[in-house]
DNA sequence: AAAATAAAAGAGTTTTTAGTCTTTTATTAA
DNA sequence: TTAATAAAAGACTAAAAACTCTTTTATTTT
């Protein structure tokens, strides 16, 4: 009965990398403490998380002394919608809002177009802005990552 | 990694006020059995569905022979959301997609405004439709209810 | 009144999601 | 080359969501 847009692991994974990028934007790096404290989650349980993504590429990491989780270049420039589908897949982007699996085009459920609308805003905003969009608000103090 | 829009059991709560509706347009009742293989959810799990939909009044029941489930003049008039907020509650509406508790007008995080017209949408959508809006699609078979 | 019917209620189990704890592996700096 | 550091991996436990089964209560028909 929580029932957010995204899983809480998705939750934390998109905080993670806001906060990531942040704080690595001039090479350096970030432990695993400092990020689960920086964005209010459980450490092992991100750690995780940042492991799954790290293996897809889209966190980069380095063990051992000034070790710690970054973002590369080219991974500061991913859509969100690329950290949303590693963790939660795509059914949130093409699933049925009944459940239905049938549902399509051809055979819509009684509420088939009013959803596609509404998952493809979601779509279009998840896939035009980059993790690195929020770095600058984040520089600000505008907005926040922790609770 | 299922993640629908609703949890499982909103989704079973809206297709069931779907069938009823469509089924006791004629005053007459529909029971737990018939309901469940129509919309293809598991018997007993939807029972407690509607026992709860029953105690706030969103469907009405009857015990006994010829008893069951209904939906009476004013049910057909309530407006989707009521369904979706007796189950999943009203966080789907005002919750921040990030899963920050803190996240505000004032205090927003990065995706505050992005995502408050996505769930502005939704309220609206789910507003504006009553329960009885689907029953003609329904008759006229160009939309369906079961997977 | 008894039998049949059908929802209500209660007490579970199973599965999934979320979270914790411990050990291992890789890297670096002294 | 050893000690320290930090992520990776593995094996758990806890909580929530989804689902099942059994018993009880209310209603109606015979």
């Amino acid at each position: 009965m929580v029932m957010g847009i995204f899983s809480k692991t998705c939750e934390y994974a998109i905080r993670s990398v806001f906060f990531i990028a942040h704080r690595t934007a001039s090479g350096n790096r970030v432990g695993i403490k400092e990020i689960a404290s920086g964005i209010d989650s459980p450490e092992h349980f991100l750690a995780k998380i940042l492991q799954d993504l790290s293996r897809r590429g889209i966190v980069q990491s380095a063990k051992g002394p000034n070790g710690g989780f970054y973002i590369d270049e080219r991974g500061l420039k991913r859509p969100l919608s690329e950290v949303v589908e590693a963790v939660d897949g795509n059914s949130i982007f093409t699933g049925c809002g009944l459940g239905l699996a049938y549902c399509s085009e051809t055979n819509p459920c009684p509420l088939h177009n009013e959803f596609k609308a509404i998952r493809n805003q979601l779509k279009d905003l998840l896939e035009q802005t980059t993790i690195a969009d929020f770095s600058e608000s984040l520089n600000l103090g505008i907005t926040k990552l922790r609770k």
